[in-house]
DNA sequence: CAACCGACTAAACAGTGTCAAGATACCATG
DNA sequence: CATGGTATCTTGACACTGTTTAGTCGGTTG
């Protein structure tokens, strides 16, 4: 409600804001409401403006499109995951299949814990892929999962990633990824199979699944 | 274009068309076309009747609204994906490992293979999951791999499922799953990634990481 | 033949994202 | 301190969406 115009005598470079306080860091942070509330596909710009309290095209100066502002929120996703990530993995100390589960943990825990990020991250089309340094943020989640995938097939950080490695990359990561995706569809909760909530799915469905996660150095 | 009016003369308790030859068959038809080639979130109802021809209210009266359009359409996904993996499950023979790897490779072939349909079925909030037999139909795909999970930890047909199998059960599924969507959302031929299509992906990736589906029977 | 009913059309409504103009508030400069 | 200049935001409009209402047509049936 209040917007913030006192401190305005600092240093004359700094980007101060109008009418509005900080109009983009608002207008993210009701996206992500938004989409939280509404889910991916409910989200709407329009939704967004009369929450901000701004006319519609108010983000165009900012944002570009819809597509730009769901961009941000994308990005800001990637960050946290791959914090999360790391943090997952710094856990594991220095076993690397201790790693490896841990960051299985977290994978499955963020989707659950911010639903909505997580389904706009992994829903190309609705933003833009190039945005930013959203690619950079995302190929560095992904470095954390390779990194941990390395020191489990004894591999050097420079050395190219071998076909066997590769394998074991992509099985890791399907696991936790496909779990995260069907804990999110409710399929695994449905009448038919196992019943509970998200807690139930994280607390004992995933350490169950975990279970079978791939184990490096298993030839044929 | 030419709508078919012969053969009036049968039976008199069928149920004949109208203008249209048969609208609601065809109204189908378009909207696979439809997000074939638009992708699901660009699916749109007014894209379908003007390529059908007819006005924007006709669906109303066949399918209720445009979830119920899309419902039919999963549905139908939801029959050909069962009767895929029923198929790679009977290829499999008397080998449970080898029924789950026939399985698993025709679930994510026929992901691949029909983008839309797939991308459709697992976006609930598109359709309407209670619709018709859909719910009969998503049950049926399930029990092909619950059977061949069964087979695969010695369970009985009538036996509940224990912790382990079910782990067992989810921990296939997931990869699968998970491979497949990672797969068309291009995230496994990034440039920094292993490159190429869907060839490529099906032909190389894939079998390196079926390698790593879960094995039964290894405790801790 | 008349009445009826299912199938479809026409027209309208509220809602969406985006664009072109204009107004406004801040900023640096003269 | 006044004065442009510019980033920021508003207003109004446009094309598009899904859905509803009332009406019209086609074919069958009593």
């Amino acid at each position: 409600m209040n917007t913030v115009k006192i401190k305005a005598a600092r240093k004359p470079r700094v980007r101060r804001p109008y009418h509005h306080g900080d109009l983009p860091e608002r207008l993210v942070e009701v996206a992500e409401a938004v989409i939280r509330e509404r889910g991916v596909d409910g989200f709407s710009l329009r939704e967004v403006v009369r929450r901000a309290g701004v006319s519609p095209a108010a983000p165009a100066h900012h944002f570009g499109d819809a597509r730009g502002l769901l961009s941000e929120v994308a990005l800001r996703g990637f960050r946290a995951f791959g914090d999360a990530l790391a943090a997952a993995d710094a856990r594991g100390g220095t076993d690397p299949e201790k790693r490896l589960y841990e960051q299985g943990l977290a994978y499955v825990t963020f989707a659950l814990k911010h639903p909505a990020r997580f389904q706009l991250m992994f829903r190309h089309g609705k933003y833009d892929i190039g945005y930013k340094d959203l690619p950079a943020a995302s190929e560095r989640a992904y470095q954390v999962l390779e990194d941990a995938v390395r020191a489990a097939m004894g591999l050097a950080a420079g050395e190219p990633m071998t076909d066997d490695a590769n394998g074991f990359l992509m099985a890791t990561w399907s696991v936790v990824h496909g779990f995260a995706h069907l804990a999110l569809g409710e399929e695994l909760t449905r009448p038919a199979r196992a019943r509970g909530g998200k807690d139930q799915v994280l607390q004992a469905l995933l350490p169950l699944t975990l279970k079978h996660l791939p184990r490096p150095k298993r030839p044929r």
